[in-house]
DNA sequence: TCTGGCACTCTCCTATGATGAGTGCCAGTA
DNA sequence: TACTGGCACTCATCATAGGAGAGTGCCAGA
């Protein structure tokens, strides 16, 4: 490997055996430890020297005069980015990953039995945003009468997922008009997708408003709403294992350990930065202060975005203090993710 | 008040003031701390005396030798059942309540809203369970076709639940098969029962099995199917403000928080327990291993059923530590069931 | 360029003793 | 008989001090 930056090759070596250490037994590692460790054949002394450059680069830290040395956040961020070779899962453990999420009938469990995987083999925090389907194919609506003007909207999409909303109209329709203006709309619409429904919509009733009668933009109306609120449950992720988090080291304060299962709570900063990795392609990892984000300070989030039909649906990811096993970690993700996907995938 | 057993009004009087007063501030108390708070004009020793015999009687216990006391299990159980004299909330403190939850539109979040509230006033973790309506009217039922034999059943009850399951079929049915079998289920059905339906279809399928052709036995299975299997979400709750129990001085243990927050997400053992105050009238009070149940230990559960027309559906109740203040607690439990209850009752 | 040696620093553990809160018991008093 | 003051005793808590151990930085020498 060539030079990076000021660093030789020694003092990554060391770098790594250090991280790999402490990643191992989370306490601050000495000179005379990695001297041994490191199979150098260099004298403590001289691995000192060492430390010292990777201290000033800012890659480790002593937590106190005459303690061991610590990676810091760009330490991490170096090692994973350079120093971390990753060797993929041999196939038995990916055929053991498969089968546990196999089982999964319904969507929703499948999403949620992902999760507890996650963080049944990391002893981490798992995490899976529920599959945005944005070329979701408009399979049938239907309208049902209730009383008091309202109606119940059923509109199955994709073959798969069903929606249901109640709306309250300004007038009492007949059924028979209900009728009318489902089997407009399952004409007209069936099979497209949600873009290009709401985009058709959008013109007709603009271009053509004249030539439909108060029945259609009633439909139209509906419709509309539908789709505009019917972003299922995009905003929504299902979290296990948080109680894996409960007593890890870095996250003995209580303080920010509450801090932390309130952001779990309120939902919406955890998606923030799930939506981020959604654009991104492959693994991505947010170690502690880089997820900008202050609860997670002393966390490491490691996310993948997985596909359906091509698209990306959703991330899925694990949570948990800095201080974790990134080489087995990242390819779980990498691999859950792949496998999510598949198993999303329509009949495939 | 009459003698209660063998504790004379003074005794009893002392116990209620520490265990006030230990509510209060988590501290072991001492005879002085006592004689100084009870105007009684006894000595710090009179108190002692005092003291021996409720350790006597298992109602208090000292942590070690020469430290304070501290109620028991025992101890506070007496002090609920006979020394708490519940005042009820003042109007405009019921008022703020009322004014908290009147937000929530569908129910789901109104649930969310009150397990929020809960939490919120007492700082303990609320929880609530899903509405059950036993007496569910049948509305309406529409079966549609997807594709591969499968069918989408969508049940409209009571004029607002919607209830929908994908059944994969033996054969392939038309729509007009499946609308016929539909209005079928309409015409027989609706306005009746739940329990009403579930009785007649399966008479009908014993006494009159051959006048029906095989379509309405298909349409039997299926209304069968989802009448048993759709106890909606009976067997769930809501729960809010976990994080309050982060940092309680009992929880302090790692292991036993854990223990607790795992309990919350299995919902299994805790839904146990909200299923037995289902069954009592009025609040419910599990003190300590009462609820015998380990996680809950050091916790103390308050509940009480919430009614919707004049039915129980569903129970509501605060969890916490043991050393809690029932004087306040009680109250608002009590008084949020019923407005709970009011807020669900249809149109009223 | 590496190494051994040395003085130094800091944490962790243990022992120690003082303090204060609280107890149980007992003898005395109204 | 019911209360009280007094006394010896027990613990938790806190601060203090000292030693052991781990680790460091720096320097002089190979």
């Amino acid at each position: 490997m060539a030079n990076v930056g000021p660093l030789n090759e020694r003092a990554q070596h060391l770098l790594r055996v250090l991280i790999d250490r402490y990643i191992e037994d989370g306490k601050p590692i000495g000179s005379r430890t990695l001297s041994r460790e490191a199979r150098l054949d260099l004298s403590p002394a001289t691995i000192r020297n060492v430390m010292a450059d990777l201290e000033d680069l800012g890659l480790i830290a002593a937590p106190h005069t005459s303690a061991g040395r610590v990676p810091t956040v760009k330490g991490y961020r170096f090692f994973v980015d350079t120093l971390l070779s990753l060797k993929p899962l041999d196939s038995h453990e990916v055929d053991s990953l498969q089968q546990r999420l196999s089982v999964g009938n319904n969507e929703q469990g499948l999403i949620a039995s992902v999760s507890d995987m996650l963080s049944g083999i990391t002893h981490l925090a798992g995490v899976v945003t529920m599959p945005r389907r944005e070329a979701n194919a408009w399979q049938h609506v239907e309208f049902l009468p209730l009383s008091d003007n309202r109606v119940l909207t059923v509109l199955v999409l994709n073959d798969q997922q069903v929606q249901n909303k109640i709306f309250t109209t300004d007038k009492a329709y007949s059924p028979a008009e209900l009728q009318q203006a489902a089997n407009y709309l399952n004409q007209t619409f069936s099979g497209k997708s949600f873009q290009q429904v709401r985009d058709q919509l959008l013109r007709e009733m603009q271009d053509a408003k004249i030539r439909m009668d108060q029945m259609m933009l009633a439909a139209m109306e509906m419709a509309g709403k539908v789709c505009d609120e019917d972003k299922p449950y995009e905003e929504d992720y299902v979290l296990a294992g948080q109680t894996n988090l409960i007593g890890m080291a870095a996250l003995s304060d209580m303080d920010r350990l509450r801090e932390l299962f309130e952001a779990f709570n309120a939902k919406r900063d955890i998606l923030h930065i799930l939506d981020q990795s959604q654009r991104a392609e492959g693994v991505q990892i947010f170690i502690g202060e880089e997820s900008g984000y202050r609860p997670l300070d002393e966390c490491s989030v490691i996310t993948s975005p997985y596909q359906v039909d091509g698209q990306v649906a959703g991330v899925l990811g694990v949570i948990g203090p800095t201080r974790m096993a990134y080489e087995r970690v990242i390819p779980i993700v990498d691999i859950t993710a792949k496998l999510l996907g598949a198993a999303l995938n329509p009949r495939s």
